[in-house]
DNA sequence: GACCTAGGTTGGATTTCCCAACGTAGCAGC
DNA sequence: GCTGCTACGTTGGGAAATCCAACCTAGGTC
């Protein structure tokens, strides 16, 4: 039997978690959603520990989630930037979904929370399930099906 | 300023994941999800220590994510099982986006992993971002507005 | 060549997690 | 009414993850 956490796992979720799950990646990934980049940004935003920060790029880097690059500013050395990659971006659903959830079911009663929107017409954007021909599916009418990994 | 992370942070995601990013905790949603409410069934699946089992489900309960029901077989004694709220049934967008995003992402060449389907005609449910009027969005075409929170 | 800054590394305290052993309430069998 | 059995935990001690402050380093400025 496989471990059920472990990147080997069975379960898509729990290879998700593997990587995802450990304490600040999720919100790392959040700031680099934001448009934060370098690792002096993270640790201000975050207030997160460096060491701690330096595993958890040196992972996200590892996995395909963000990618290592360097840059330089006009007239000063070469530094390093953190940006998603292609895969990382994916992660919009979680992080959606999670701000979601926290805003309908975690309310506080002053401040704001980050909300999705329609780039051009402002509309404000909800997460939904839908099939592959574009209908949209009511929660309650959904089930779990496992299904063979392709490959 | 607020603690990024910690129940009264000022970003929904930071919120949510203050309760549910400590290990185990979504990984206790996807049993529960799966139809599993027992202390030792989610000991069995998952191979969690008794202990942070307790205090996890004690946290969900608190939280209002699960409740905590007493139930009873013909000539048996009272136990306990624990079932999804109306609240904790809402991370079904968090869980599917970590599955649809694992499966998409760390695939694995055998095994299964769980795909959501409507329930009535098996077809295959996938996460996206739709309007209020349910117009589909393409995620590339999506910002982040930081919006009040309702009262 | 002295200083500044971004991006780390290192050592040690604290917190969280793991694991095995034990506690306990109710019911069954005798 | 006592012995066991089982589900649901609690407790104690060790291992691992996290936190924090101090330090390091390379390239550029002055």
């Amino acid at each position: 039997m496989p471990k059920p956490l472990g990147p080997e796992s069975n379960c898509s979720i729990a290879r998700s978690l593997d990587l995802l799950g450990e304490k600040w990646t999720l919100l790392i990934v959040r700031e680099a959603f934001w448009g934060n980049t370098r690792f002096s940004e993270f640790r201000e935003e975050l207030g997160i520990a460096a060491d701690v920060l330096t595993e958890r790029l040196a992972k996200l880097v590892d996995a395909g989630v963000m990618e290592r690059r360097e840059y330089r500013e006009d007239g000063a050395r070469a530094r390093h930037e953190y940006v998603l990659t292609a895969t990382g971006r994916q992660l919009h659903f979680v992080i959606a979904g999670l701000a979601q959830w926290g805003r309908e079911n975690r309310p506080r009663s002053y401040g704001t929370s980050p909300v999705y929107v329609d780039v051009d017409t402002g509309e404000r954007a909800r997460l939904a399930f839908v099939t592959d021909d574009g209908r949209r599916i009511d929660p309650a009418l959904l089930g779990v099906r496992q299904v063979r990994d392709h490959a």
